[in-house]
DNA sequence: CGGTAGTGTAAGGCATACCTTACAAAACAC
DNA sequence: GTGTTTTGTAAGGTATGCCTTACACTACCG
């Protein structure tokens, strides 16, 4: 699963950490996402969409 | 979690175990997932709703 | 009645998505 | 070059998504 969690995060300016607070994970596990170690629960990619004002499709890619 | 999984597997007139078998999971987890006991991961999730000609967003509502 | 299909559910197992704590390295300030 | 923030990563723990096998129940079908 590709995705484009840095990118967004980047243009939103804030740090691992600050997203892991704004949706109540902690900051490795968004640096495991970001770097492709584990995907995310449905739950989480919703919050993640959510905070990048995003579709689910345009932060997450299945690779197949 | 919400989803109208059940509700869009009826329009296509599958089971759960046929269902199950086009997107390679069993027919049980096709169950829990109807049930409400537990939510897909990320990739089903993808899956389901490219069976059902839908986007994610259509099919899954995250209950908060 | 006996046979088949669909569904609900339980037990036990494995993989993985999260957690906390901790340390090291990298990036940026000053 | 020192200090601060950010990131990478590891270990060990818990929760859950998914598996297989198995059995019970319902509905329909002959």
């Amino acid at each position: 699963m590709e995705n484009r969690v840095r990118e967004m995060r980047a243009e939103l300016g804030l740090s691992q950490g600050e997203l892991g607070e704004r949706i109540g994970v902690s900051r490795q596990a968004i640096n495991a996402i970001e770097r492709g170690k584990h995907d995310p629960s449905l739950a989480l990619a919703f919050k993640l969409a959510s905070v990048f004002g995003r579709r689910i499709e345009e932060v997450f890619r299945p690779d197949a």
